[in-house]
RNA sequence: GGGCGAAUAGCUCAGCCGGGAGAGCGCCUGCCUUACAAGCAGGAUGUCGGGGGUUCGAGCCCCUCUUCGCCCA
């Protein structure tokens, strides 16, 4: 077969050509039935409004590669894909096309809203999901699955009803994290904690029955509309004689206790703190403390309500300025101070969360994530980075309830009717038609959803068809490995591990790889509002989808952070365009080249090609170790500097010769090796450039014995044995080339220059290295006229430079410039010099001598002495050059 | 306040069990050598944040300080 291929790599009708063809042909399924070894991950569901980030671009290309790398090994892999619906974030795209609309939700309904936003997510949801596929993610797409599909929702009211049953569920009325905007509660965790400049204004309560004032500190001053207690602490002897007194609440005229507490902070403010159980969080557990009255002074919009008096209908912050004015007019503003500290926002829409009394329904996780602690813990499930098990545990430990009812419309309703007849609460499988207790039909559903975090915490079985008992679960669960990004380790996975761990009574994961977060080149997030964003798709279709997953996977590694810059994908693009080039060379030279009847056993291999499948071996030793251990930089780094500085640039010279040759036998012996290792290396290098692999692969001569490279085994072993000298002598030789190359470079001699070369060898190992590779060594480092021996006499005026054992000597004679020659010597000399110092000093140390291990001390004697011999060969040639002047 | 992490070449970062500091990009010199100028050959570049300690030996282990980042409260 005769293929011509483009001189440069174009991606673009590549990628789309070879995705379609594994799309169609299913290449990417997954069997139930097969027998083969499993190997499953479910992908951290992207929201259905997200559109491809960097974050995902990282996720999905490792998974991607850990998939393609399994699959080539002989697992039966599932990738499971899908989507997640995203409760809060969904309803609000669909809330700000009805503002557009001058419409809110309420103007349709519940039941419209919800037709809506499905609407929406058929129209405009998931596009993600092509985008994903654009970076060659092989997911079973045919699985794709959604948090809110039948067979998801069905999974969620299952946990929902056991919980409950197990009295893991249950209803409260406590301080909750309110949205103002969203209208909905919110988990601790959904709540983010910006440091803010604001104030701490100290307001004067009088108090009652006295000419005296207590001062207050607070840095929310509009909630002194709900304060129901001052407190000291009992200790303070400032405040001991007004304890049990109290103060009267100015601007509503209430009278509150002054009461004492532990909890209070002496070197806070002055000492006294207002209390406001219903809107701080540890005023809260004080009013509990001290059985206050809980008052709410604010409505669900975050408005002073009928509790405020005077400022009723006023939003808070609105609220806050007249209320420190008012105070400042009265004379109780005693100062007012800068002070910064955090406020936490909603982390949907970033408006200022308010702790706010309401009723919910929360998870009582104790006894779930005690199961969690002992998985990691007994190692059912390995977290690597293993740094990351500590920060698993600290949030382990000091797990609170979890939240989990939500005021929006979007998500799956909780399953639990309430009676109007008795106040008895239903919860069950199925839509309840009549009251557990007393059988009423008077019933109505609780009108919150679940928190969107819950059905993906259910994620990894719910996927493959539980609650029922299904052949997928039977072979994929639990999954092999869960990669994903550090910032959602609490959110998602250890939820995952609480619910897998009940409901599956096994880890959902056998291991979790957690990844860096990607920034831009300056470290700083990537957001929208900063315009920092680097849109991956804008990445692929300028660098091409290979050379972006080889970048990202060169930068896998880092802590915590990966700092992208596009040059740096120029560099792999680069890469992946050598690949392309090396591969057209090697078909060009393979035209007439049949691979069914080509071994290598069949030849006596030369240096090189004893070298260059060597290198191959200990490369794919490298690299399968490299995946095993989730190193993912070190995976790329060896096959980059495989492919590129071992196979391009030595190999691929190395073998011209023969190619171009008129042995037949050798020419033969050289393509079967350029074919054997080419065929190889685009294998090991298939799971990080799926496209550029597949597309030279199916060029290659001869026919392949799988459809797809992805079928293809993946290399773990070496193609043959080699003789261990034959590589030894041809790192020789390439150490002499690179001598005479680095003559030839500091000295000027024009490239095209063939010159003469004399090599003096102390062993004729040496002889022999130099003699077997002579053709390679006269055109690699373009020599006419060489000498080799044991002992050559040395002529007159030459350039000297020593590889190993072996002097290599350029004669100057119009060639050479004696003075540049000099200079030449001198630095190598004083490089040479410093070596012998640094060894002489390390090995005339007593103590050194007297403690290392023999290895240590062997080594560095003979490296003492090879530097030694180099020093004094150079010096004498400088004698020699200095005698010329 | 508690915890985690980072500081290494001009830039971005690797660096295993402690045994002469590496890569990519950039830079300098010379080359359009018929796979590739998205390339080839050669070259220069370091107080491994500061200080102390352990050790025959520290980028790596211990203590401490400085700066920066993140998470939690």
């Amino acid at each position: 077969m005769k293929t011509e291929l483009p001189k440069g790599y174009e991606p673009a009708q590549v990628e789309q050509k070879w995705f379609d063809v594994w799309e169609k042909r299913g290449d990417f399924h997954a069997d139930e039935q097969s027998t083969r070894p499993h190997y499953s991950i479910v992908i951290p569901p992207p929201n259905v409004t997200g559109v491809l980030h960097m974050g995902h671009a990282l996720n999905n290309t490792l998974q991607d590669i850990l998939c393609r790398w399994k699959r080539m090994t002989g697992h039966e892999v599932l990738w499971m894909p899908g989507t997640d619906h995203a409760g809060i974030a969904t309803q609000n795209v669909v809330e700000k096309q009805l503002t557009a609309e001058g419409r809110d939700r309420h103007d349709l309904g519940r039941d419209e809203f919800v037709e809506r936003v499905w609407q929406w997510r058929e129209e405009s949801g998931g596009q993600i999901i092509n985008q994903l596929k654009r970076l060659g993610a092989s997911c079973d797409w045919q699985r794709e699955r959604f948090t809110m599909d039948e067979g998801l929702s069905r999974a969620v009211r299952e946990v929902f009803v056991r919980l409950y049953q197990d009295n893991l569920i249950y209803r409260d009325n406590r301080l909750i994290n309110w949205c103002p905007r969203c209208h909905t509660a919110l988990s601790d965790l959904e709540v983010e904690h910006d440091d803010k400049q604001g104030n701490l204004w100290h307001l004067r309560y009088p108090v009652a029955g006295t000419e005296q004032c207590l001062v207050v500190a607070t840095t929310r001053p509009e909630t002194m509309l709900g304060d129901t207690a001052v407190a000291v602490n009992p200790e303070d002897e400032r405040y001991s004689s007004l304890i049990g007194k109290t103060v009267l609440l100015p601007l509503v005229n209430r009278e509150i206790p002054i009461i004492a507490d532990d909890y209070v902070d002496m070197e806070f403010g002055s000492g006294a703190v207002k209390i406001t159980p219903a809107h701080d969080f540890n005023d809260f557990e004080i009013g509990k403390r001290h059985d206050l009255e809980f008052l709410n002074v604010l409505d669900e919009s975050g408005i002073i309500n009928e509790n405020g008096g005077p400022y009723q209908g006023q939003e808070r912050y609105q609220a806050r300025k007249n209320i420190v004015a008012d105070l400042d007019a009265q004379g109780l503003l005693e100062k007012t101070d800068d002070y910064a500290n955090a406020v936490g926002e909603c982390y949907r829409c970033k408006t200022i969360i308010e702790p706010y009394m309401s009723k919910q329904w929360y998870v009582a996780v104790g006894p779930l994530a005690k199961e969690a602690i002992n998985a990691v813990e007994g190692g059912a499930t390995k977290i690597v980075p293993p740094q990351w098990e500590k920060t698993y545990y600290e949030w382990m430990y000091n797990i609170q309830d979890w939240c989990i009812s939500r005021q929006i419309w979007w998500g799956h309703r909780i399953p639990a009717w309430y009676c109007d007849e008795c106040d008895e609460i239903t919860v069950s499988l199925e839509d309840a038609t009549c009251c557990e207790r007393c059988g009423s039909s008077n019933l109505r559903q609780e009108t919150d959803v679940l928190d969107t975090w819950f059905s993906s915490a259910l994620w990894p079985f719910s996927t493959m068809g539980w609650p029922d008992r299904t052949e997928t679960l039977r072979k994929f669960y639990p999954t092999s490995c869960l990669v994903t990004g550090f910032d959602i380790l609490f959110f998602w996975v250890a939820r995952m591990m609480m619910m897998g761990l009940k409901f599956m009574e096994e880890v959902p994961f056998k291991e979790v790889y957690i990844h860096a977060l990607v920034r831009d080149a300056q470290g700083q997030k990537m957001s929208k509002s900063k315009g920092n964003v680097i849109d991956p798709l804008t990445i692929v279709d300028e660098y091409g989808a290979d050379a972006f997953r080889f970048t990202l996977c060169a930068f896998a590694a880092m802590g915590r952070d990966i700092k992208l810059s596009t040059e740096r994908i120029g560099g792999y693009r680069n890469f992946v365009n050598k690949l392309w080039n090396a591969s057209r060379f090697a078909m060009m030279n393979l035209e007439d080249f049949d691979p069914e009847n080509a071994r290598l056993d069949d030849y006596e291999l030369s240096q090189a090609d004893q070298w260059i499948l060597d290198r191959f071996a200990r490369t794919t030793e490298e690299v399968n170790r490299a995946l095993a251990e989730y190193k993912f930089n070190d995976v790329a780094g060896s096959l980059y500097s495989f492919t590129w500085h071992e196979f391009c640039d030595w190999y691929v010279e190395l073998s011209k010769d023969d190619l171009y040759g008129d042995d037949p036998q050798a020419k033969k012996r050289a393509q079967t090796v350029l074919f054997t290792v080419l065929e190889g290396l685009l294998r090991l290098l298939h799971p990080l450039l799926p496209f550029v692999t597949e597309e030279i692969w199916q060029a290659l001569p001869g026919t392949r014995p799988v459809l797809s490279i992805m079928q293809a085994d993946y290399p773990t072993v070496a193609f043959c044995d080699v003789d261990k000298t034959a590589v030894e002598r041809m790192g020789l030789l390439m150490d002499v080339i690179r001598a005479i190359r680095n003559i030839r470079g500091e000295l000027d001699v024009p490239p095209g220059k063939r010159i003469a070369v004399s090599l003096d060898c102390k062993s004729e190992g040496s002889v022999a290295a130099i003699i077997a590779g002579e053709t390679y060594l006269k055109s690699l480092a373009r020599v006419e006229d060489l000498q080799v021996g044991v002992g050559l006499e040395h002529p007159k005026q030459v350039s000297t430079q020593v590889a190993g054992d072996v002097e290599v000597l350029i004669p100057l004679a119009g060639l050479i410039d004696v003075e540049e020659e000099e200079s030449r010597l001198n630095k190598e000399i004083a490089k040479v010099q410093k070596d012998v110092d640094f060894f002489h000093k390390k090995l005339s140390n007593e103590k050194f001598v007297a403690n290392a291990p023999p290895q240590v001390l062997e080594k560095d004697r003979a490296k003492l002495q090879a530097a030694e011999e180099k020093l004094a060969i150079l010096r004498q040639s400088l004698e020699k050059i200095l005698v010329l002047k």
